[in-house]
Parts: C-alpha cells; structure tokens; sequence
DNA sequence: TCCTACAATGGACATTGTCCAAGTCAAGTG
DNA sequence: CACTTGACTTGGACAATGTCCATTGTAGGA
C-alpha cells in the first residue's frame, strides 16, 4: 500500500511518527498537495505535529529523490510522491486540478543544439494547460 | 527599440511616467525579471515609484498579453516581454540564468488522447533545466 | 537501560504578493 | 487653456508561503 513509506523506510530513513504521518499522507496516484494541505492532513491523525516538520520533512523527501516538487500555478509548491515514474502534469486553470500524465516523445529531441547556448540539460518538464471536463460542463 | 511601449501604446493604454519605466525596464530579449527587479530598476530613473505600482503594471501587462508570467524556480514570478513569438525557456540550475529557446515539433501532438483525461487543452509550458556554461566551468 | 545524535517544536522572521482609502494626474471637452 | 472626471499611484497594512533557530524530545544502537 503505502509504497512512500517502504521506499524511505529501505534507505534507512529514520523513522518517527510525525514521519510517518506524513509520508501517509503524501502516498498516492494523482496526489499533489501544497505544504499546507500535507500539514492539515497530517494534524487529523497527530495534532501535535508542527508545520516547520512538515516542510522539514516534505524538504528531505525531495532531496531523498522520492518526491518531486512541482510549482504549477506561481503560488504554493506541491508535492507529487509519483517520483519513480517519469511523468509530466496536466492542469485545469480553472479549478486547479492536476493529472499526472505519460506524453509519447521525447521532448529533449525537439530541442536542436543551435537552441542549447551550451547548457548541459539534464531534465524537462512539461505542463499541459488547458479547462477539465468538469469545468467545462459548467462553464 | 522599445517594442513594449510601442505595442503598448497602441493599444490605447493610458501613459503615464511609472508605466512609462516599467515598461522600458523590461523591454529587450531574455529579459526574465521578478517584480521586485523591475522595481528596482525602476527606482533608480524614478525613485518614488512603488511597489503596488509595479505589481498592478505587470498584472496588466500580463492581462493585455503582451508580458508572459515565468514561474521556473517556485521563488517570485518572472515577466517576459518576449509575447509575440512562441517559446520556451532553458534554465540553469545553479545560477538560474534564463534563455528563451524555440523547440521543433509539437508538445501537444505527443499527448494521446487516452492522457488527456477529458481535458481541452489550450497550453503547453515546457522547462528545460541543466548547467550553463560558465557555471559547469565552475564546477 | 542509557546515550547521543538526529528530529520536532513553535515562534520569530523573511519574501512575495494583495488590498484599500486617499491623493494625483492624463487626456478629453469646451 | 482651464476644467473635469475617471483612471492611476501611493504607502502601509495585511495575507500567504516558506525559513531559521534555540530548546526539547526521542529513535535506535551500544
């Protein structure tokens, strides 16, 4: 079930329970909650936890290469536990929703070298806008 | 030379001094500045500008179409005068240098229909991240 | 069981951005 | 050119998000 866990508990992670909670909380398909929302889910099942642990905690995550962190709308960053799975997201701009999606391609060969500036690239990511078929019906 | 003013102006858009300088501080190619830059370069041609001034600019801007809102870093939104042609950006991870590049191919034609979840979409954003030159000469 | 290094806490602080009431001004009108 | 008016600007308060730090707590090994 919660495959988070089992990754960060198997790389010696020391484990607590405000950790725990956390990594709980974050473990899922589609999952992309801001910091925020991580800290309210988690004060549900620990009351006490604090939000400087949450961010702590989400930080070590994203260094540990098990979360990815994707800023898609400017305000809060959020945080995508589908981090062993190449993927890129797909984002209402009305109400906000976020699917992981798998494009074909490889979109690092459309990029010709004369467009490099000679960086070494390393990584691309993609963001598909556009209005959810929820929203659309209510428009 | 100051294609931003002139399409602003052309739009009938209401002169005056501070818009007059946020404009001409963020005209030019691969410009990618945050709000509190543009202020800062605004400042120093007309010092009592301030703060509010530039974020309702910008907005505005961003809301004629003529400026492209930047979010590479998760940090402060960038302004992009660059609106007229299509494009993406190239950014380093070290010293966040920002370059506007225009890739082949079409992002949206590599998203299958079975990924696109109902959504109509309107938008591709692509990031491309890796090391700069004179920063992988620093390594 | 005890130690010790690592983790959690909470509150201050920093950054970025928004809002509002009051004063100021661009630009059209006569 | 002076007047008028609605739009623009101002500065400061406020909000949202995130970081830092000294203190307290605790997981996990000895």
């Amino acid at each position: 079930m919660s495959d988070l866990l089992e990754r960060l508990r198997g790389r010696g992670w020391r484990m607590t329970a405000q950790r725990r909670v956390v990594a709980e909380v974050l473990d899922g398909d589609h999952v992309h909650l801001t910091a925020d929302e991580v800290h309210a889910a988690a004060v549900s099942r620990l009351p006490e936890i604090s939000r400087a642990t949450v961010y702590n905690t989400l930080g070590e995550m994203v260094t540990l290469g098990e979360v990815i962190e994707v800023a898609t709308d400017g305000r809060a960053k959020r945080y995508d536990p589908n981090a062993h799975r190449p993927h890129q997201h797909l984002v209402c701009g009305r109400c906000g929703a976020i699917r992981d999606v798998h494009p074909g391609g490889d979109p690092l060969a459309d990029l010709p070298d004369t467009e490099r500036f000679g960086f070494t690239i390393s990584n691309v990511e993609v963001t598909y806008r556009g209005i959810c078929p929820s929203c659309a019906a209510t428009a």
